[in-house]
RNA sequence: GGUGGGGUUCCGGAGCGGUCAAACGGGGCAGACUGUAAAUCUGUUGGCUAAGCCUUCCUAGGUUCGAAUCCUAGCCCCACCA
């Protein structure tokens, strides 16, 4: 029978495993953790691998623990980092984790009758300790040897910006987690992206050490884009699955936007649609590139896994109306929903009605001069409720207007501006 | 400390008394093409009450009918020599 290290390993959620028995620990129901920095308020797309490891764990049968790090947090991970990172406020943690919380509670069932899943945070053990009990506990049972052999440890030292004791043993903490969630929810697996190798590899041999006990570190590789690009930037900026900060919209687009080369690959790491279908994805886009199947099926699954169904409505009706389509028939609450991460200006109503455009859209920020609005018409790339307009004297008349309470005003293909009347 | 060279519109970089809002390249912004890809091609790229006017070529003065261009002083860079 199929186990979840086969599913893992036929989608591309699997790079190195400590030892090969784990196949066979995994023929019956065990427990497996992983853990999430609270460097940010929300998750971003980086961590949905992540994620989709618990999950598959989870569909398996086995019993899923996710480790929010509040104690971590405060120190920060050097792994796979070439500078030490400024240190977060124990409030700045405080918050972030809240806001990981919520987003993991949206992929992992915690109500599941067989095998519910835990949400757990280190800080609740951690901060048992004081210094000198840690050193004694768990510093003992570390060779500085191993420590400093830590890819994370030597990629630092190699380099002239060394790094801080403090993240010197993070390692530790990391370990002493596995070892207390071995004991108190019967962990015998880490997973965790291919950086997490050390510190994933220090906790099992602390339990071997102190248990006398085979666990397991599993690794799936860190997910990059054809161009070898660490996947999840959008423009510099990381995609959150926080709508606050990456909208439906602006998720929806991130995924429809992925390149030939990366897609079908995407598809079996980040979502669940079954092997078949996507071989099938894969065959339509040989002979039909241009509809962009798994591009579709791609975003519509994320987006839907991540935002819900109503997120994905919003987020297709966006797409639509972004994209020049036609305004009419949508209400002014339907746009301002649509529009949610367009830049808007407030205007009152008579600095708008009757006024030249060139004036409007210039007041407003469209552009930086009148001049820039005239050629920007004489280039046809002005619009008003996406409607293209090109006559330099044209004024905002009352059918501009939408419900009497805004304009919507569009620069090129894709830059919008909201005018809400006030 | 000495001697040369220089500071130009977003960047690089021409211009060296009127024809200069300033060549050319990059970038930006648009348009066409297209699969919301890549590439390519085209236009555009100080402001305005716009065939005209105004403010720009490190800063402050000056020469001249006229200065980015010449002179003086200042500030800052670079190269070489000590």
């Amino acid at each position: 029978m199929a186990t979840v290290i086969d599913t893992l390993q036929e989608r591309g959620l699997f790079e190195a495993v400590t030892s090969p028995d784990i196949g066979r620990l995994v023929e019956n129901p065990a427990a497996v953790y992983a853990g999430f920095d609270p460097s940010a308020s929300s998750l971003q797309i980086g961590n949905y691998v992540t994620i989709m490891g618990l999950a598959h764990f989870q569909r398996a049968g086995h019993k899923v623990v996710a480790l929010v790090g509040g104690a971590t947090g405060l120190i920060g991970d050097p792994s796979g980092k070439t500078n030490e990172r400024p240190m977060l406020s124990a409030e700045e943690v405080e918050q972030n984790l809240e806001g990981i919380r919520e987003n993991l509670s949206r992929f992992l069932d915690l109500n599941d009758k067989q095998a519910p899943a835990v949400i757990v945070n280190n800080h609740d053990w951690m901060k048992r300790f004081t210094f000198v009990e840690f050193l004694r506990d768990v510093g003992k049972h570390f060779r500085v040897g191993a420590m400093l052999a830590k890819e994370s440890v030597r990629a630092r030292m190699e380099g002239d910006r060394g790094m801080s004791y403090a993240e010197f043993s993070y390692q530790l903490i990391q370990a002493y987690d596995f070892l207390h969630l071995y004991d108190t929810e019967g962990c015998r697996i880490q997973i965790g992206g291919s950086d997490q190798w050390g510190n994933i590899t220090a906790g099992t041999d602390l339990i071997r050490k102190l248990r006398g006990v085979e666990a397991y570190g599993l690794t799936f590789p860190i997910l990059c884009d054809s161009t070898g690009r660490k996947f999840g930037k959008s423009e510099g900026n990381a995609v959150y699955l926080d709508r606050r900060r990456t909208s439906y919209y602006q998720f929806y687009q991130y995924f429809l936007r992925t390149a030939d080369a990366d897609v079908i690959r995407y598809l079996r790491v980040l979502t669940f649609v079954p092997m078949d279908e996507i071989a099938a994805m894969e065959e339509a886009m040989q002979s039909a590139p241009e509809e962009r199947i798994a591009q579709k099926r791609l975003a519509e699954e994320l987006t839907r896994a991540v935002h819900g169904t109503e997120g994905l409505t919003i987020a297709r009706r966006a797409s639509e109306v972004l994209f020049g389509g036609t305004l009419s028939g949508l209400r002014v609450d339907d746009l301002l929903e649509i529009f949610a991460d367009v830049p808007s200006v407030e205007k009152r109503l008579d600095e708008v009605r009757g006024r030249p455009l060139v004036d409007v859209a210039c007041a407003a920020g469209l552009c930086r001069s009148k001049g820039e609005v005239r050629r920007l018409m004489a280039d046809g790339g002005f619009y008003v409720n996406n409607q293209r307009v090109t006559e330099h004297s044209a004024t905002v008349n009352d059918d501009m207007l939408i419900e009497g309470r805004m304009v919507v005003l569009r620069s090129g293909r894709r830059h919008f501006l909201l005018v809400r009347i006030v």
